[in-house]
DNA sequence: AAATGTTACGAAAACGTTTTCGGAAAAATA
DNA sequence: TATTTTTCCGAAAACGTTTTCGTAACATTT
């Protein structure tokens, strides 16, 4: 029941605790034989150093601090899935929090965070997050930063995200090459940079193939996902405004998109073809079901943690280092949406 | 850059370090004055305790340990969010650990978990999971077990759980209510408690009702949930096997079967009526939207919190407690599908 | 054999808190 | 005023590690 510690296994091996430190952690400064013999017994005795003496001894706590804005969004849930995994890897644990889309919700994570000396704050910005001080925080305390998917350009550091201008620019070059004219846009909010860049990909695409860009075809959320898409498509079919094609800002908004449609007798992908962003887990599912983007959330989890690693042997050999931008490949995943 | 501590407070108020803590600690021992006078400097230097030397004196760590057998299945992000909320509002930190649905994992991530000195692990049990000495270490080490969803019976703790059998037994009857006589049942596996449960609702409902039972009418699952769902409901429209309805054990299935059938333009709800189970977020987009069991994953968290808590509370005062089992109430939600 | 260099170990000082306990000063009682 | 009680504060000892540094013992070189 009591836990056994270095002092325990000095005693009982008549050695000193540096010694038994020593021989655990790895240390040159120590006979072959006497190491043996400590780590035999050690092993025996299924000794494991308290990790919160050592953390305050050697200022490393071997943990990580990730923060999600949703945690029913699958795009968040992979990554986290993968970054969890990621971690455990290399040693890390990790401490989940969720900004549930709320600034101070954010703000009150990274203080918490902070406080509790994790080595790296992983985050993704609630849609709300307009002021950035609580980042430079981060900075300002020694730990590593790392953003991914919605960034702020403003605070300097690493950043993984997805190229999701090239990505829409793509999927919406497809559809026109598909002969679609009429490509309704269902884009998340203004603020939303993921969103923004989305729109960008779609109206480039536009350009490039001389369609004129019509305003009515573009119908903006508040938010960053939509929470009534099937309400606004209905909209569109009532007013009698003519699209032959759907290009969703996620599967989610998709997903009703197709609801509405099929509810409206609409033969997709015939009359209209319907794609959504993110390859959502359940779209394949659906019938038809979705044509989407995917984008790894396997290589998510694995380069942003490679990307602190990175950082942090960079620190400790006090070399000079500038912030990586990684950008995510994408590719379109064919189903029968469109 | 460099952190202030409690000494550095000391010097400059010209106190004792042992006051300062005091200050902040709530202690009694204190005038009213000078911890006015702390707390007031505390707070414009923003100085909060360093958590890890704190932890090391004081052996409570404010961390939970959660494990979960899938990051991917909906139901159990729900009940993270709620206990990542909950926990957070009691001051508490969540180590997040995902095994994977591997015994193996499982048992890495609850060595891991013990190792950092967590106080209550909280844990759904992996789908491979059939020896249970792992959790009887947690205990052993004086560490809070509570069990959650996929429990064992086993190993005495408290639990949480959706009552299976009566939510089963409800949905059933219902059918059988609407006039359905031959209910599919797309079980999942054998040793998955849950999936027995659900089954044992879903036969003593034809028992009270006299349908015969027909064995062609379950089809078994190798996991916890399918993977082809859609595949083997296509046999048994090949196989002509009649039936009116299906109960699938989750939504995941229930939506491959709404496809399949949708496909086969089986009419839904008319021909055969869909229910799933977990009212998994995307079910309403479906069209047919799915009818579905939801269990409240806002109760999850907040119950295995509060037995959390409440078992911390007896041990402290050295009280008798025994474990609860709490059942989280179910409720049917009515969609299009059924 | 003397001088020098190496190796292996242990003593002890941290790391930043919490908490016990003794005692001075203040307040209450006689 | 003398005594007892109460209030408040600080010294110091933990908590369980890591890591520096001194040194004894041994090996190597002249």
């Amino acid at each position: 029941m009591k836990a056994i510690k270095l002092k325990d296994i000095a005693q009982k091996l008549n050695v000193s605790t540096s010694t038994v430190s020593k021989a655990i952690g790895g240390y040159s400064d120590i006979r072959k034989e006497t190491k043996k013999i400590i780590l035999d017994y050690v092993k025996k005795v299924n000794f494991r150093p308290n990790s919160i003496a050592s953390s305050l001894k050697t200022k490393k706590t071997k943990t990580i601090g990730i923060v999600i804005p949703d945690m029913q969004n699958l795009f968040f849930t992979r990554i986290l899935n993968s970054l969890v995994n990621n971690s455990k890897n290399e040693g890390y644990k990790s401490i989940l929090m969720c900004s549930n889309e709320s600034y101070q919700n954010e703000v009150d994570c990274i203080n918490e965070l902070i406080n509790n000396k994790v080595e790296a704050i992983i985050i993704s910005l609630s849609d709300q997050t307009t002021e950035y001080s609580h980042l430079e925080r981060i900075k300002d305390s020694g730990i590593i930063l790392i953003q991914f998917d919605k960034i702020s350009k403003i605070v300097p550091s690493s950043t993984v995200t997805t190229n999701n201008i090239d990505a829409a620019f793509e999927l919406t070059e497809k559809l026109i090459k598909s002969g679609r004219k009429k490509i309704l846009h269902l884009r998340g909010g203004y603020i939303s940079q993921v969103s923004i860049d989305r729109f960008i990909g779609y109206q480039r695409a536009l350009e490039k193939y001389k369609i004129d860009f019509d305003k009515n075809l573009v119908v903006a959320s508040e938010e960053r996902s939509f929470k009534e898409a099937g309400v606004r498509i209905q909209q569109m079919i009532d007013k009698k405004i003519g699209f032959d094609a759907v290009f969703a800002v996620d599967d989610k908004t998709a997903m009703e998109t197709i609801r509405c449609l099929v509810i409206n007798k609409i033969k997709i992908p015939e009359q209209v073809a319907v794609v959504g962003f993110s390859n959502a887990i359940y779209s394949k599912y659906l019938s038809p079901s979705l044509s989407s983007i995917d984008q790894s959330s396997e290589l998510f989890g694995s380069e942003i943690m490679r990307l602190f690693l990175e950082e942090k042997r960079m620190r400790k050999s006090n070399l000079e280092y500038s912030f990586s931008q990684v950008k995510i490949p994408t590719h379109f995943v064919k189903r029968e949406s469109f």
